[in-house]
RNA sequence: GCGCCCGUAGCUCAGCUGGAUAGAGCGUUGGAUUCCGAUUCCAAAGGUCAGAGGUUCGAAUCCUCUCGGGCGCGCCA
């Protein structure tokens, strides 16, 4: 139940009898007229701003036409006054059993509250991390993992049918550089001394255990080979090898993908699916031979001219035609990537959202406009970009240096401070603004601490339970009790304020789904966190506020429905971020 | 040189796809508090929304330009 699309209907009907009775014109968009929460709560509950959308087309003034529709509503029993303010608001102040309707509505529907609120749609496929097989994940991928999955999360949570994917790039020249240095380790697993790992290979001391994997199995069989031979061999040891590892640092995050795209398996086979791609493309005309101008800042003499196979981006909103085919004749990576979101798209996916790291910010146009191509325009694709993570130690940046083995890496970073500060943290700013993500703050359990405070607010009112089955033992306050309790007992500021933030639950979660910013619903569960707080810390004062009063069985009913009515919603929101809800808190 | 992202309180950031007098946390200042379960709560001060134009009933939000910061810039992945 989503209150605000309630009375937006029902601001509708208003516009619909003010047409029948010939005060507005017929035909009028009366899309843009929307009903939200006005921004100063002394206004009211509801905002609709209606006629001030309408009244030019209407010939009306404003506040005239707002005068006709506020007569409609002051007609309704769920509304309590309507005020018309500013150049032509209308207010509507409700009364207060319309939000204990909500709140009825949300014990019904316990954690089904919100859900399922934009069902249907296409199939949509949200490809995230995909990081190259080369070695462990840093915590810059560890931010667009945590982001991709909550987004997952929150487009499932809202009705969506969504696949979790994974693009393994085990095709170019990085996983041979991959192979060559997993070779060395063999080499080192057999006896020898090799020294330092010379420029250009990886030297991270996560391959050694591929080479000692490979010592076991294949022995010394190896050493007597070409590389031609040996090279895809030790290849798709390690590329096995890395993406078990990469699969195991995810885990500890709790993300799993549905589906592993080889970026290989696209011209492995029968088909080459990149061949494909791009005949289809020159079947339609958007493929050509030419030569590209070198962009400014390129000099002369680096810039080879050349003719090439272009892909027509630029009749698709992108700066450039772009190449398919590299000088050797191989596909370039783009290529591939054309072919692998056209294969999304075949396998039903006509909405796609990548989430990539920023500095792939440069390659959204044209990958956009592959998709609007390969999919002749049928497909769409958004791309998220999440930006840099620094990271810090009470304030300290932490120095990274591969060569010094001082990298911190994703594992590293959730084994020290645990996978729900991760995960919130990292979801409490939005996707394309940098983050300080400090380890020292993170462990802290205080306000300061956000993802302490919100599961915090979800343990109190577990334990509001708990306190209630104690102090007056043999009490039904089950589910069926707190649905027919009698809600008109909360009449507190701080009570109704917090029916306010339930009614809006729904709201955020939808705007959070069609935006793809599923930090929205970490601000929200933090808000709501500290309303529960400030009414529980009323109860300080004031007695009668408390939730559990012995002595008055009815208002503990209505107060315990308004705890599980929160503990319901911060149990949602703290699952579409991937988060735990613990209990308590010990 | 071009493209994309960003610029909001001393600091870190929200700002509901164009709404009313721009918000929160930290920090500062001043109060409350022997606890239903803590690691709290209340209040105050704090702003040229980088700057200048434009669009309209109305702009932090949309458009143009300038300044300042980040990322990227045939065939690497």
């Amino acid at each position: 139940m989503n209150l605000f699309a309630l009375f937006e209907a029902r601001v509708a009907e208003a516009l619909g009898r003010l047409v029948e009775a010939g005060d507005l014109p017929a035909g009028l968009d009366h899309s843009r007229a929307v009903v939200e929460p006005p921004r100063d709560p002394s206004h009211g509950d509801l905002a609709t701003n209606a006629a001030m959308v309408l009244a030019k087309d209407a010939g009306a003034k404003p506040r005239d036409l707002a005068e006709k529709i506020a007569a409609d509503l002051r007609g309704d029993a769920r509304i309590a006054a309507v005020e018309i303010a500013g150049p032509g608001f209308i207010n509507l102040r409700l009364d207060a059993s319309a939000l204990h309707d909500v709140l009825r509505a949300a014990v019904r529907e316990g954690t089904g509250y919100a859900r399922g609120g934009a069902p249907g749609g296409p199939a949509v496929n949200v490809e995230y991390v995909s990081a190259n097989p080369t070695g462990p994940l840093h915590v810059g991928h560890g931010r667009g993992a945590v982001f991709g999955d909550a987004l997952a999360n929150l487009l499932a949570f809202v009705g969506r049918d969504v696949t979790r994917e994974y693009y393994i790039n085990d095709a170019g020249a990085q996983v041979d550089v991959l192979a060559r240095s997993a070779y060395l380790r063999y080499r080192e697993a057999l006896g020898e001394d090799i020294g330092i790992i010379p420029d250009g290979l990886y030297p991270g001391d996560y391959l050694v255990p591929v080479g000692q994997a490979l010592a076991e199995v294949h022995g010394p069989g190896l050493l007597e080979q070409d590389e031609e031979t040996w090279l895809p061999i030790v290849r798709d040891t390690a590329i096995d090898m890395m993406m078990a590892m990469i699969r195991a640092d995810l885990a500890a995050l709790d993300i799993k993908h549905d589906v592993f795209f080889s970026e290989r398996s696209l011209s492995a086979g029968d088909t080459d699916d990149i061949a494909e791609a791009i005949e289809d493309l020159r079947a339609r005309d958007l493929i050509y031979e030419g030569r590209l101008a070198p962009p400014k800042g390129v000099k002369d003499e680096e810039w080879e001219d050349r003719e090439q196979t272009l892909f027509r981006a630029t009749a698709f909103g992108d700066d450039t035609d772009r190449a398919l085919l590299k000088s050797d004749g191989a596909y370039t990576y783009f290529a591939a990537d054309i072919a692998y979101h056209r294969s999304k798209y075949l396998r039903g996916f006509p909405e796609m959202i990548d989430v990539w790291g920023a500095d792939h910010g440069g390659y959204v146009k044209r990958m956009k406009a592959a998709v609007q191509a390969a999919t002749n325009g049928k497909g769409e694709l958004d791309v998220k970009l999440c930006q840099l993570v620094k990271l810090l130690r009470a304030g300290e940046p932490v120095k990274m240096s591969k060569r010094s083995g001082s990298f911190v890496t994703l594992r590293d970073v959730v084994d020290e401070v645990g996978r729900d500060a991760v995960r919130f943290m990292m979801l409490m700013r939005k996707n394309d603004a940098p983050l300080d993500f400090d380890l020292a703050k993170v462990v802290e359990q205080s306000k300061d601490n956000p993802v302490f405070y919100v599961q915090y607010a979800h343990a109190r009112c577990a334990s509001i339970f708990r306190q209630a089955s104690e102090q007056m033992p043999g009490v039904d306050f089950g589910s069926q009790v707190l649905a027919e309790a009698d809600l008109a007992l909360l009449a507190d500021d701080a009570e109704l304020d917090l029916l306010r933030r339930i009614a809006l639950f729904p709201r955020t979660i939808e705007q959070a789904a069609t935006a793809h910013e599923p930090h929205r619903v970490a601000f929200y569960l933090y808000e709501l966190a500290a309303s529960l707080h400030q009414l529980w810390s009323k109860g300080k004062d004031l007695p009668q506020l408390r939730f559990v009063n012995q002595a008055d069985r009815k208002s503990t009913e209505a107060r315990l429905a308004l705890a599980h009515a929160v503990r319901c919603v911060i149990a949602s929101g703290l699952s579409i971020l991937g988060v735990a809800a613990p209990d308590e808190m010990r």
